[in-house]
Parts: structure tokens; C-alpha cells; sequence
DNA sequence: CGCACCGGTATACTTTAGTAAACCAGTATC
DNA sequence: GATACTGGTTTACTAAAGTATACCGGTGCG
């Protein structure tokens, strides 16, 4: 099995293989909220409510719709109780969930190098042997 | 500073700054064909047509469009050459482009095995056939 | 001449994502 | 009896993403 990432580069057969499988990681994660709620809910169990104000921004609506993607995709289950108050509906995050950490831990380092390449744009990052073109800014 | 994916869970406040470079990266490699130029791409220079070809159900104004995305974001550059017959353009993965690898790969690892748990649902990785609500129908 | 390739752009359209706000039944609180 | 909290749904809208198709000047090929 090809390992990517540790070879320079893949062929274009090889690109199609690897790309439907990043295409569906992305068809899943892909949005505004999806990854910001499985962050949340790697806090720990929480409630619809505590969870819109917990996410910041959402709509109830948004919500409402990315939970039910999430839990027919099985990376968090819902569970009613009825017996109490105003039936308490709680939302966890499935150990299938959790398998995603790396990607989440990918994207956040990746994401906090370029918010510093872009706000302090020095060279801290890419910038030793070569110099690069200097082209429109 | 924290290290995100080696502990279990996060605090809401660190889900907050977590979160923003997170979406960072998510803006930048988001939508349906971005990461398939890139990894297109990490095959070796290629151009324009030669691009859409390989990308494949890629339209030249979606394409003209996430080219210029990527380039002003430093993810790859683009070369002219007015010399030779119909003008040659180019487009290179640049170094910093190619810092995306760990994401690419994080991305590619888990949704290739995610592919195979939806095909082959062998073992119960996510039962969701539970319904504990014995209230209005 | 007529056609195809090159690197796109222009126009028009559909689909999806996301926002904003109101609304619901039931309970508990003031 | 009004208000707020619970877990959402509904309707109506905007904005962005994406598709489809035609078009452009220039060149080389037969």
C-alpha cells in the first residue's frame, strides 16, 4: 500500500484513488460547523441547547441539521430521556468520533502555521534555501 | 500552550482558538476541487488544460477561479511563458503548498478507512438502531 | 480553408449552505 | 399570568458554490 506523504509525489492514477477518499472525509467534515461541534463534543456529553451556546454562531436550525448528518455518519448518537422535565436530549460523541482527532489535530496545526504566516509574514515557516519569485502581492 | 490530540478533551476556551485555525485551513482547502489541484499538483508542474484534464469534471472557470484562490494564498505559483508558440502557463506546488502533506495525508487516512466501514459494515462500528423514547409517536 | 489546441473569460443558470426570525408544547419560576 | 427554558421545526430569504455553454485571439496542422 502507497503511503502518501512519504513519497515526493503520486502518479494521476494514484491522485484519483487517494482523492475519493479525501473528497469523502470532506464531504463529511466539510461546512461551517461540523468540525466545530465534534470539538465541542470532545468536551465531554452536552445538551442541544448548551451545545448552540457552546458552538457560537449557529442557528438552531444549522444545528439541528448538522447533528442529524453527524449521527446518521456515526460520529455521535443522540439519546432521549423522557422520564425528566422537559425531555433531556443528549448528544455524545461516538468513539468513531473520536477516531478523527488526528485529522482535527492535522488541520489545527496546519491551520495556526498559516494564521501566523499571514499576521507576522517573516519568514518563519517556508523561507531557507530558496527564495522565491517575487511576484504580485 | 496546550497540545491538541494528545489529550483527551478540551476546555470550551480552547476549543475558541482551536476552532479558528481549524476554519482557517478549512477556508483555504474547503469545497470540491481545491485539494484535488493540490495533490493533482504534487505530481509536478502542470498546465492549464493539462490540469483540467486531470482533475476531471472540473470546469475551466471553476478551475481559473481555485487557481487564483490558491495562488494568492502562496499554495502554488504561476509562470508565463510568452516566448514559445500559444503562451505557455504553468502552475507549480509551491514548498509551502507542499506543507499541506500531513493534512492531506491525515484527510486520506481516515477516509479511506471510513470508505471501508460504510462498504463493509462488518462490525457494529456504530449502532444508532436505539430509540428510548416511549413518548408521542 | 477548416479544425483543433491553448488559456482562459462571460453569461446565465441551478443547487447548496447558511442566516434570521417566528413558532410550538410543556414545565418551572417569578 | 407573564416570562424563560427545553428541543427543536417552519418559512423565507441571501450568498456562495458550482455547472453549462459559448466565446475570444492566436497558432499550428493537414
Amino acid at each position: 500500500m502507497p503511503l502518501p506523504g512519504s513519497s515526493p509525489h503520486l502518479n494521476t492514477k494514484e491522485c484519483n484513488s487517494a482523492m475519493r477518499s479525501v473528497r469523502d472525509a470532506l464531504d463529511l467534515l466539510g461546512g461551517k460547523w461540523k468540525l466545530a461541534i465534534i470539538v465541542s463534543l470532545l468536551d465531554g456529553p452536552k445538551r442541544f441547547k448548551q451545545l448552540q451556546r457552546d458552538v457560537s454562531g449557529i442557528t438552531a436550525k444549522m444545528l439541528s441539521k448538522e447533528l442529524k448528518e453527524l449521527e446518521v455518519n456515526g460520529l455521535l448518537s443522540r439519546s432521549v430521556q423522557a422520564d425528566v422535565a422537559p425531555v433531556a436530549v443528549t448528544y455524545t460523541l461516538a468513539p468513531y468520533g473520536e477516531t478523527l482527532l488526528p485529522v482535527i489535530d492535522a488541520l489545527h496545526h496546519w491551520g495556526s502555521q498559516h494564521r501566523m504566516n499571514i499576521m507576522h509574514p517573516q519568514e518563519p515557516v517556508a523561507a531557507k534555501t530558496e527564495v522565491s519569485a517575487p511576484v504580485a502581492a
